[in-house]
DNA sequence: CATTGCAATGTTCGCGGTAACATCCAGATC
DNA sequence: GATCTGGATGTTACCGCGAACATTGCAATG
């Protein structure tokens, strides 16, 4: 049952310990090729009693086959992607690859090395956030030869596929209801943003819908860091000391949509009348909260579901390569805090 | 630039358009042994040209190291474990290890199949979530010969080394507070719990020091899946009607304590006084709710800093192998939800 | 009974690197 | 000038497995 004496196990240790050859025992335990029940059920007897576990290293070279797909996203902790990550992991259940993730904490540095890292494993795909890499990022998924899918966003020029939504329409969206909602003195509140591509197309969609109906954000302002509920509740504050005549807040996620919210309760403001409020990204984890904050659902499981279909398809052999573009529709959900037209 | 021919680029090919042998190609990239700086200039330049990257899996099966660890936990949407994984990649991302993830799902099965996968990429070493694995699994984690580390709890045997705070006790400890608080007719909330060991240590702990000073649960509920906020509304509500005398609530998790604090604000109990509530966890995503509440830190980030110290450690040549023990102390927090001693 | 057919099993070779050792050569040393 | 030294580079032999092909043996066939 143990192996003590500590030289790692090999086919061959299965091999010499069932009395065939090790080509028999690799196709018993990769069920391949024709084994007969005897010599199969004598093979696992004895890898199950030496405790052998395959090694994928010495598999994957020989075969050069990899059942990985690398998935580069930016970040874990803030509940957009591990939606996207389940989305993935649904799709790939069903056949035998397997996700593996990168994070680039929203830097291209980062985003670089660790794509670098990522493809000398070799793997059958690459599903990666956004659009916008460096250009050595770009070049290294194009010569990898391997699908690729980058997602959440399709307002730009893809590598291979793209699966998302716009955010630029997204913001866009937000604001046309917002303008039907009859309001008018508008507050924004988001992350600093130099990296988050996504949050500034929405940010330019809705500003440009404003303008173009002759509204200009009256009152602004950016956070990092911290809790986004509690930052949520003072950038909430600090704009409404700056101009109480606001009527409607626009924040960039909704978990300091929601922090302002509970400040705008607390304080005894009308919702959705005397002033308005909306988040986006649509975080169920948020419902059940005094009032439904009005967000708008950014397809995350579904972004995920559809990238790791493309790649289960293209891997399978004679399938075809050609580059796929898919553009869901971001749902606003009104819930009780923006007046509906 | 481009590799159009679609060959896959290995050594050879850096070796021929660089004109030295594959193995001082290898010596480059790898920053190993000496080289010129004039060959080493060259051969960078033609690595880059090409878009060479180094392929992992030949590299790995030549040398026997692999720069992975396994870390095997049972979920990644429930706040708990990013920050695990965060404990973890600060102090991985100072060598050169790199984590990958494998879910549980909180089942068995699933955990035993998923450690047998990253066993077969034979990993460095494997940090896992808990103390109850199934025998295959426990056998599999001894036979790999590589650093084991258990983590979250330390409440039974492990198969190495373990780093975790002592549930049982969390939950004693909680208990002891409640009684000191003067509160004695406590609810319980928590999960069905078939394979969450952890919270079932704390509702033991919990409950023995209660009964202890002679006193039971008065009422119980249970929920899985979900809105948690939502599910912590409904219970609290539920078990309200049920005995309206109750004065304490103990949840068995932040998330659905911040939704029985909201539905118990929004119907005017007075808190703490009137009726107290704790939950565990310490979710700091949850800072600036109207009232703070009573919780547990679980120490999720020192958790995986320890434990990526311990693979870290044990990694390097000469190395002590022996198992280490860590046993964090979970500390309360008070909030706003119960009254101190 | 030799021949065929086919399932079951074995053999050879190479996947793309790296460890370990071998070689080469310019400058230092005597 | 012969010898030594050590940095720079090359050669050889694997690492553990799987693809492709080779072989075996036994039942069916004429």
């Amino acid at each position: 049952m143990s192996n003590s004496d500590h030289r790692p196990l090999t086919l061959r240790d299965v091999s010499e310990a069932s009395g065939v050859s090790e080509m028999t025992v690799s196709r018993v335990l990769r069920n391949r090729g024709d084994v007969s029940d005897a010599t199969r059920a004598k093979v696992l007897a004895s890898a199950k009693e030496l405790g052998y576990v395959p090694n994928k290293i010495a598999g994957a070279l020989a075969s050069s086959r990899v059942n990985l797909v690398a998935v580069i996203i930016p970040s874990m902790s803030n509940m957009v992607f591990p939606e996207v990550m389940t989305g993935i992991t649904q799709i790939l259940e069903e056949t035998d690859l397997q996700p593996v993730v990168g994070l680039t904490d929203y830097t291209r540095e980062k985003e670089e090395k660790v794509l670098y890292e990522m493809l000398s494993w070799r793997p059958s795909g690459v599903i990666i956030a956004g659009l916008e890499h460096s250009d050595a990022a770009r070049a290294m998924l194009r010569a990898s030869g391997i699908p690729v899918v980058e997602i959440m966003d399709v307002d730009g020029t893809p590598v291979d596929s793209v699966v998302g939504i716009s955010h630029r329409r997204a913001g866009e969206k937000m604001a046309k209801a917002i303008l039907k909602g009859g309001y008018r003195k508008i507050g924004f509140m988001g992350t600093t943003m130099p990296r988050d591509h996504r949050a500034r197309k929405r940010f330019e969609g809705f500003t440009e819908v404003l303008a173009k109906a002759g509204v200009e954000i009256a009152e602004r302002e950016f956070y990092s860091g911290g809790s986004a509920l509690v930052k949520g509740r003072e950038m909430t504050q600090a704009l409404l000391e700056r101009d109480p005549e606001l009527d409607f807040l626009y924040y960039s996620n909704d978990m300091i949509g929601a922090g302002g919210l509970l400040w705008l309760l607390e304080h005894g403001y009308d919702i959705p009348n005397q002033i308005g409020l909306a988040g986006f990204n649509g975080l169920n984890l948020l419902k059940g909260l005094p009032r439904e904050l009005a967000t708008m659902d950014a397809c995350r499981l579904e972004i995920g579901r559809r990238a790791a279909e493309i790649i289960a398809n293209r891997v399978q052999d004679g399938a075809d390569q050609s580059p796929v573009r898919i553009a869901l529709e971001p749902m606003i959900s009104y819930g009780d805090t923006l007046r509906r037209p």
